[in-house]
DNA sequence: CTCATACGTTAGTGAACACTAACGCATCGG
DNA sequence: CCGATGCGTTAGTGTTCACTAACGTATGAG
């Protein structure tokens, strides 16, 4: 998994992004906003640092996991550059069409 | 793979969607522009279209796939609410930093 | 009709994913 | 010290993914 954009899109992954938007967190503060163990939120909270999207500052027996904006700027450009005027478009194309 | 996001995240469907935004095309077309063979390119087009992203036409032998506007509303929709003002506050803040 | 040919989908495979369970390792109370 | 507790990561498992190879089907030349 290289690709920062197809990293961030996992539904979990999304939110876990939006949480340490707000601040640096735990393994487990983040795992407590979820119904699956700490290990699944470890291991996805790993697979967004081989990214590039998260990195983790050890505090303690803690590990302080916070999102970098480099990586967020990545996934950002590849938004960007997916979302073309075409594909735009037909959205508000087909939009406008619904509401005549 | 019920998720349009993360349907529309892999890359190679990312470049499928835009292709079939500027017009309908076959899987013989969409995989003329890949180094893969059609038949990944069909399982990717049958992924997308169990999402909602796209449907097909039969014409003649052929079957012409178009984006669907409704899907891709969607898509866009969950990227709207993924992309929070908080995220976008750090990507901003770090760019505006590196250029001090 | 019939056989070659082009089109798209299904069968099959190796790798990656998402998850729980078991583990290692610090830290803190006694 | 030292055992218990809490933190995060590794081991192990079933599932999904991305892909090529083989297939079925329908069209078109003769």
């Amino acid at each position: 998994m290289v690709d920062a954009f197809s990293a961030a899109a996992e539904p979990n992954r999304r939110r876990i992004l939006q949480l340490l938007a707000s601040r640096p967190r735990t393994v487990g503060e983040v795992a407590a906003e979820f119904p699956v163990t700490r290990s699944a939120i470890s291991q996805h909270l790993l697979l967004l640092a081989s990214a590039g999207l998260v990195a983790a500052e050890r505090h303690g027996r803690q590990r302080h996991y916070r999102v970098l904006p480099s990586g967020l700027r990545k996934v950002q450009a590849e938004i960007d550059r997916f979302w073309t005027d075409e594909l735009d478009l037909l959205v508000t194309d087909a939009q406008l069409r619904s509401k005549t």
